[in-house]
DNA sequence: CACTTGACCTGTCCGC
DNA sequence: TGCGGACAGGTCAAGT
């Protein structure tokens, strides 16, 4: 699920949230999404305030007055949700919402607060994950070690955008905007969408992509993630915010499952095909293969 | 090494 | 209605 502009909105969410509270107890029934020590849990965590909530591509951090953090990656279809104390934890806002009351049959982990309120990790296929490590240890994870560049950064130029694309030159353009080690955050959609903005086909080789058009791709990557992320995100089936709210971009996708609508530019009618794996959405008239 | 493909899970939808 | 297969916003490990 969730690339930048989700993680980015969960991250405001839980930062506004959950600062200065204190951790007071956790359960989990599946080792995979919570597989800690519980001596670590125990020592580290329970009674723990939280001192800061942080993002770095699509991994959360909150960080913890212990000097440990807990690193949380949502991946499909993981959900934070913070749930006030009002009875038993119902749903808040029932038109905003996806979930009802919580916990529920795909709730992994339940944090207890000092407020009163609840934390809940859902995450209905189970590929997600919260675990407690040593914040100073988090720059050594081979993940952190080998991720690349934060396109939102005030250093993130085009012609680094070129230059880390060039370590996939022989693949294409798609798939080496979803490799993290490339460009931090990208997923799914927003590959999609800026590279429709860029008028680029995704499956042109990244040695064959001009400098003008890479120009054009760092500038449409850049807009799509500032709006997505002034939308709250975008929702397809399971993403929803800190407080269980769904994201509004998809209003304003162009191409992102759009097939058998017309491009908002041209009229034609778009299409999805199958590049590095994914489910992938055109334009075929502006977005053409060969280069 | 660079690159592609399956696997990890659960749920839903679509065609027969 | 049932059943099988494809597919879903992400990453790894294992293939070639």
């Amino acid at each position: 699920m969730p690339e930048l502009p989700e993680v980015e909105t969960v991250r405001r969410g839980l930062s506004r949230l959950l600062e200065g509270l204190v951790i007071i107890a956790v359960s989990s029934d599946n080792p995979k999404s919570f597989p800690n020590a519980p001596a670590d849990v125990e020592q580290f965590m329970i009674g723990a305030q939280v001192v800061a909530v942080k993002r770095r591509a699509k991994v959360l951090m909150i960080e913890l007055s212990t000097k440990y953090s807990l690193i949380i990656h949502l991946k499909m279809t993981g959900q934070m949700v913070y749930r006030a104390d009002n009875e038993r934890f119902g749903a808040g806002h029932p038109n905003d919402s996806l979930i009802g009351e919580l916990p529920d049959r795909s709730t992994r982990v339940i944090f207890d607060l000092s407020d009163g309120a609840r934390l809940f990790f859902n995450d209905q296929r189970k590929f997600g994950w919260v675990r407690l490590v040593p914040t100073a240890e988090i720059p050594m994870i081979d993940f952190f070690q080998k991720v690349g560049p934060e396109p939102l950064g005030n250093d993130f130029t085009w012609e680094i955008m070129r230059e880390r694309l060039q370590r996939r030159k022989n693949t294409n353009i798609k798939a080496a905007l979803l490799d993290q080690s490339v460009i931090a955050g990208v997923g799914n959609i927003y590959a999609d969408e800026s590279l429709w903005g860029a008028k680029i086909h995704p499956k042109r080789l990244v040695k064959t992509v001009t400098d003008q058009e890479i120009k054009a791709l760092y500038k449409a990557l850049r807009d799509v993630l500032e709006l997505s992320i002034s939308k709250g995100g975008s929702t397809d089936q399971h993403y929803v915010d800190a407080e269980g709210k769904r994201g509004k971009y998809l209003t304003f996708a162009n191409v992102f499952r759009r097939e058998g609508q017309p491009c908002p530019r041209c009229g034609t009618i778009i299409e999805k095909l199958r590049v590095a794996g994914r489910g992938t959405h055109i334009c075929p008239k502006e977005q053409v293969e060969q280069s």
